[in-house]
DNA sequence: AGAAACATATGATTTGAATCATGTGGTTGC
DNA sequence: GCAACCACATGATTCAAATCATATGTTTCT
């Protein structure tokens, strides 16, 4: 997780929410950053024309709020996507930690540096109209082996922009074409 | 720009590019962190199975490479889309300046902190499959009225990941049914 | 253990975004 | 001031990805 060194330092509390429950409501005032245990969690956002958009969706291992570790309200809300596991961290003692332990600040800036990275790796694929060439991208990442590599399908086909019935389709067309190969839900490239 | 504060402390040179030249290349070591002063860059990435793909593109005011303060070689390359000025740091000043300004750090880490939710937001703008639906949530975001507002549509299409004449189209039916309001470039939803 | 919920899978059909083509207007560079 | 280049625009066409439908396999909850 994005904090693990400070997990030890920092006091935290685990909270578990039912599929559908809030973790805070866009609006509330920052008083916490939370960290995915089990479970996920999405970030949905009222627009304030029609239906809310979603965000982005954090699985296990991931942070959430990070984002707004200097603001005074969350600029989204905070929804379990399915029964979920949420470890809590108070912002203010993060902060303060973060300021007495330059270290620890310059690890969680790295952290941060690797997300913004992926995340324009992601965007990019994302781009890729070609369901065939999108799959092959998204599947030579680097996140895709770390990560994302016991994701149901589903959601992966939801993180790069598919539908998942293309997904499912274009993997075995690529299968059939020796261009992956794939045992259980694992998924490989055949090249390299 | 990402440094604002940190420019005047700072050691700095200023390069020009022309279109097509190269600022670094994948592989190389990490010596500078660049700042596009006017103009564009394109990072881009060499896959080893078939064509690069493009990872991202900065426009003036951008800081580039600063995901690759802690790497010892950019993981992609990056090219003047056009005649270009970009202002150059040396990396391991600027890390140091860090380390001993836990107040800069700070800043810059606010800064990721902001990039993160912008492309988080982007991300899932391009999530949208209906060509109206993603024009419209990106014109209610606020890096359009801020950042973009300045863009070349061409430009605005392609960050959204949609064709350029999809783009014209949509903005001119968009208009036509009164949802949005356009003056020389200037694109404003009415609503609100 | 059984039920409910969800992931995986695949077929048939529709649709709308990409693509190709072409033209005009505006900037930029020499 | 001219030429080259690029943004903007719009029409015609294609095609592949979304969608709808339905079925089976798999996890999860109680």
């Amino acid at each position: 997780m994005i904090y693990s060194e400070l997990h030890n330092i920092l006091s935290s509390k685990t909270i578990h929410l039912k599929s559908g429950q809030y973790l805070f409501t866009q609006g509330d005032s920052v008083k916490n950053i939370y960290c995915v245990n089990k479970g996920r969690i999405k970030l949905v956002r009222d627009t304030f024309e029609g239906t809310p958009i979603l965000i982005h969706v954090a699985y296990a291992e991931e942070s959430i709020a990070e984002a707004s570790l200097f603001s005074k309200k969350y600029h989204c809300s905070a929804m379990a996507g399915t029964n979920t596991e949420v470890i809590v961290y108070s912002k203010d003692e993060l902060l303060k930690i973060l300021q007495e332990n330059p270290e620890s600040m310059m690890n969680l800036l790295k952290q941060l540096t690797t997300q913004v990275r992926d995340l324009r790796m992601l965007n990019e694929t994302k781009s890729i109209y070609s369901a065939k060439e999108k799959v092959l991208t998204y599947l030579s990442t680097e996140f895709h082996r770390d990560k994302d590599s016991d994701l149901p399908l589903k959601d992966i086909a939801q993180k790069i922009g598919m539908a998942h019935e293309t997904f499912y389709r274009t993997l075995k067309i690529l299968e059939n074409n020796g261009k992956i190969k794939r045992n259980k839900s694992h998924i490989k490239l055949t090249n390299l």
